[in-house]
DNA sequence: TATTATAATTGTAATAATTACAAATTTGTT
DNA sequence: AACAAATTTGTAATTATTACAATTATAATA
């Protein structure tokens, strides 16, 4: 298991007491950077975990996110996605096809201010909608 | 009901057929920026339109979004926040009360592309977490 | 090592937001 | 007035997520 070394380090920087269902979890979203939902996590490592649970998987991913080594995108109401990618960057949904790619940012001064005014600021997301190149060009969003 | 004229005159901007329900929502929101959920538009509402239905809420809001009325912020996962206040601004919701406030954006680039790269953008969401001014004093955030 | 305490995981049931859908009502048209 | 089309309503279904108690695993101590 080699590869899960990167998930385990991950899971010690930030302090978390590593288990074999929260580096199965770490290990899964360092791999799919397909900002995947609980339920498509779960169902995937299910099939080689066949004891997990669901609520582990929400209850890691609840841990996870609380301690700033995942971040929760909410980009539409129909469910959270994760993202192990904790850098600066924005995101993008094609509301044809639903699927989630990354945009990195050039000017993210907006995105990494600590205060406005007398807010104080812990999470800036940046979302974007519209059409990705291939529902673009097949037309899916001509009315 | 003089006041509500300005919903018709929205509605009718937007291309949508005003009816007693269509204006008492987007009424409801061109009077209330507090972005308010579906269910408290709905129980708000309600008081004054007895015969008033919830689906009817959804419906509406569903058909002022699609049509660019309104905006749909999904700042968090629990449920959709709605907003009349179509002009480019961000949002911020406090961690601790649950309060969403908005935010004015002076260099908005970001928020106006109409491409990136090959992707076709139709909606940008600027969406800020922490904890605002009275919470931070109150010292909630602090574990 | 055996025992006890603590933490993590599991399975099921509950919750809550949203949607589907068919019936009823309203509105617009000939 | 009669008919067609659009809108509203109420209820039931769906689905993501959470609550919670029981079980299992891990760590600490004797």
């Amino acid at each position: 298991m080699e590869i899960q070394t990167n998930a385990m380090n991950r899971l010690d920087e930030f302090g978390i007491k590593p288990s074999l269902q929260r580096i199965a979890v770490m290990n899964y979203l360092l791999n799919n950077y397909t900002h995947p939902t609980a339920d498509t996590i779960f169902n995937d490592l299910y099939l080689s975990i066949p004891t997990l649970s669901k609520t582990t998987v929400y209850n890691t991913l609840k841990l996870l996110a609380k301690h700033g080594v995942i971040i929760e995108i909410t980009i539409d109401d129909k469910n959270v996605r994760y993202d192990a990618n904790i850098t600066k960057h924005a995101h993008f949904k094609c509301k044809n096809c639903g699927c989630v790619i990354d945009i990195s940012i050039k000017n993210f001064k907006m995105m990494t201010m600590k205060k406005i005014g007398n807010l104080e600021i812990t999470e800036s997301h940046l979302y974007y909608k519209g059409y990705c190149e291939k529902c673009n060009k097949n037309s899916f969003n001509i009315l």
